[in-house]
DNA sequence: AAGAAACGCGAGTGATCGCTCGTGTTCGCC
DNA sequence: GGCGAACACGAGCGATCACTCGCGTTTCTT
């Protein structure tokens, strides 16, 4: 007996549930953090009462799990890919413009990111299925790695990913701290230190996509 | 009437009691983060009944705060103070190694240091009181810095005090989450991360602790 | 020795949380 | 119009948490 789901067709007015329950969630996500956040408040916060967010979750990490997948999709959407082979071999600075201020943009407007992603860092919270948020950015920016800098090892690249990464977010809550133009300087800092951590990985200048070796080239 | 607290003299047993109290807390703290550990888990984890923790502290909040003290304290006398002109005065490589290291040992043999600062990232958990490891460590890298940089403007000292010091917390827990060779590597990144970004602010040779101006010198 | 005060216990209290369930309403389809 | 399924409600269940309280034990003081 393989316990078959009915697949449950969903109702327009479902959807529309469903839309307003993750709005909600990201609002009080980001006000309290996931552990902290009460499936109630979210039902309270989206005009519904908790039964009706049970129709749609099965539970508080379902919430989550839906939650970091939408904005994870969305920041694909807005921005398009950021970690194409074209802004690999882009001179550093230029790259990190390119990549940074988007993601930055995204962030800002989206803060839930941010909360999602810091509460995956303390044990006994979420599981693996909602880390897709943490581990398909880290394999993006491990990839876009591998094509900038080849001469690096498995090893050396994945622990130069997660630093830059763990930089970005440590940056990241700097700027959602701040607002205004403070933001705007703390947005400068989080460029200067990934510019200063990856130049002697990956070079200043622009890079050579054909071949295996990185080339150091025009702009300073 | 100013509602007189009496002092509450202390015996010997209760003294040994706080230090195990404290002491399992710091264990329930890294093992599950400060707002999901329970003080019947730390009370457990001391061999004491509840009852028994509430005699030594009137509450949750009040154990993180007295271990923020503790862990604080005994990081100055384990190691002395760190960013003192001397250090400061130092070529940047090594004055990285001076303090970067001993504040990694300190926080591997100590990790619910690194528990408590960051559940003060999050909002809603802990408040101004807690923060003493927090903003006492800010302030010290802060002043270090103006030892170091004194050409940086008030506000752009802060920025590149909390950046450096938040990059140093990501880079940390990295270092916590590995061990072996790995985790040494990664120590190695922190260094490079924190080089690359402080370099272009305070110059990376030794500079002269009595005139006003940074005076670049000898090692690379 | 004897009283006071600190220590120690653990069942229990009130509040809150994630989540359920019985009941009623609205929608899609014939 | 009518029927089944999706939607909606909100009181409430069981579990858990921070914290208390009454009472017994140990230690200090005189």
């Amino acid at each position: 007996m393989p316990e078959e789901q009915r697949p449950r067709r969903r109702q327009a007015r479902g959807e529309r549930r469903v839309a307003q329950l993750l709005e909600a969630a990201a609002g009080v996500f980001c006000k309290v953090g996931y552990t902290a956040a009460t499936t109630n408040a979210i039902a309270r916060e989206a005009g519904v009462s908790p039964g009706t967010l049970y129709q749609f979750f099965p539970n508080k990490e379902a919430i989550a799990i839906e939650l970091g997948g939408i904005l994870n999709q969305r920041m694909r959407e807005g921005h398009g890919e950021l970690f194409t082979p074209e802004n690999a071999s882009l001179p550093l600075r230029e790259m990190l413009e390119v990549i940074v201020d988007p993601m930055i943009e995204f962030n800002c407007q989206n803060p839930a990111f941010l909360a999602l992603v810091h509460d995956s860092d303390v044990p006994g919270t979420v599981v693996m299925e909602h880390d897709v948020l943490h581990s398909s950015l880290l394999e993006r920016v491990e990839h876009l790695l591998g094509l900038r800098a080849p001469a690096l090892s498995a090893a050396e690249r994945g622990r130069v990913a997660a630093m830059a990464f763990g930089l970005f977010k440590a940056g990241l809550a700097l700027v959602l701290a701040h607002e205004g133009t403070e933001r705007d300087a703390y947005v400068g800092e989080v460029k200067a230190a990934l510019y200063g951590y990856l130049a002697p990985y990956v070079g200043t200048g622009a890079v050579a996509m054909t071949e295996a070796g990185p080339a150091p080239a025009a702009t300073a």
